[in-house]
DNA sequence: TCGCTTCTTGACCCGGCGGTCAACACAGTG
DNA sequence: CACTGTGTTGACCGCCGGGTCAAGAAGCGA
């Protein structure tokens, strides 16, 4: 299994670098659309060395998805304040998520992955899965101290992460020509307002920085 | 061309027959990974009658995204009431469309189809496209009024368009396991919370009921 | 230099899938 | 019944893309 190689520093960069074009590709292209010809044409190598590295274009696929949650998960949990109200939470992990994917585009939301490929489905509903039971959770609290409105934060958490993954989608197809800042400013307004018990509470979450 | 095609009554139950089955498979499968071989089998024929009919994969693909298009747009119309105040359109328009895709859930909501398949993106976000473009122009209305915040109404109505087709997405794989009114209502709460420029307006649009 | 390991190449193989089309069956009409 | 048009069949074809692997190159350490 080529999971268990041992590679020197020059395979770890050549790996790396087939990573990255996939990215790029599958972002530009699709799965299905993109070949491992493309793929190693663009990393300029010979076609048969990609399964040095890979036991197939799947595993590539798998392992760039697996990558790209963990990175994610990684902003999200850097932006969010601990000590902040549950709304507050959901908004800087929303606006974290919003510019993560904005400055990745050659990486694509979840939900994007999610409908890509049937054959797939089940394992990568695990990064939707996990990212909608933390914003659940944070719901959870806020419905419990009164701030958040009275919904089944299960479901109410599927708004979020919808709407996290559409806006990421749109801007990165090119229909939303907006500074990433800006769009994850107003995803956070759009999804703090969506959630918030009322308007001051609303108010209150929106007009906190934190820095 | 197979599209000036004049087919006898029979003629028309065998095409409908393949596109029904075909739409059972793409929901199921997702279009790459349903064959032509697929279909006829599921409709009980041999392969070549499928070309008597379709030009191609793609041409039965496309007219199948075109009904469902269309027929998304009639069940739009037909809920929302012309004189109700913007945000209850939206709100009207949202249900309209999760119930849509509950009942149709053989047909998957443009967003997911706009997703599947890059060799069909830019034709397939017409419907996006269209879809965002009337509720922009209603949230524009909603803006000028009072009632929605002063938010890019072409933003905000991607959190609209965006929001019926992440829940539609849900409920169709299985995720969200409720009553389509139930989310329907749900749906309608959270776009009318999230675009309301006030909780009182919010609250008489939630209150308000159309027969 | 030699031996071993890692990395790289590209011609080739093969299975799968979309599409073809000659032959045939069926239905309707004069 | 003969003719015409519509509808149906399935063996076959060709192309494409994923994957293979023997041969060779490169790198490293003794």
């Amino acid at each position: 299994m080529t999971d268990d190689r041992r590679l020197t520093s020059q395979g770890q960069e050549r790996k790396q670098q087939l990573l990255d074009q996939a990215a790029t590709l599958f972002a530009e292209r699709g799965y299905a659309d993109t070949r491992v010809l493309d793929i190693v044409q663009a990393a300029g190598v010979a076609k048969g060395l990609f399964y040095w590295y890979f036991e197939n274009k799947e595993a590539l696929f798998r392992e760039l998805v697996e990558l790209n949650r963990l990175n994610l998960r990684r902003a999200q949990a850097e932006a969010i304040d601990l000590d902040a109200e549950p709304l507050g939470r959901i908004r800087q992990g929303a606006e974290a998520s919003v510019r993560y994917m904005a400055q990745y585009a050659n990486f694509f939301s979840l939900l994007e992955v999610e409908n890509l490929e049937k054959q797939f489905a089940d394992e990568l509903r695990k990064g939707t899965a996990i990212h909608t039971a933390d914003v659940a959770a944070i719901i959870r609290a806020g419905v419990a101290d009164g701030t958040i409105r009275d919904e089944d934060p299960e479901v109410a958490a599927y708004g979020v992460v919808g709407t996290v993954g559409y806006y990421g989608h749109f801007h990165r197809t090119g229909r939303l020509d907006l500074d990433p800042d800006e769009l994850a400013a107003f995803v956070g307004r759009f999804v703090v307002c969506a959630l918030a018990s009322d308007e001051s509470i609303a108010r209150r979450v929106l007009a906190a920085r934190r820095s």
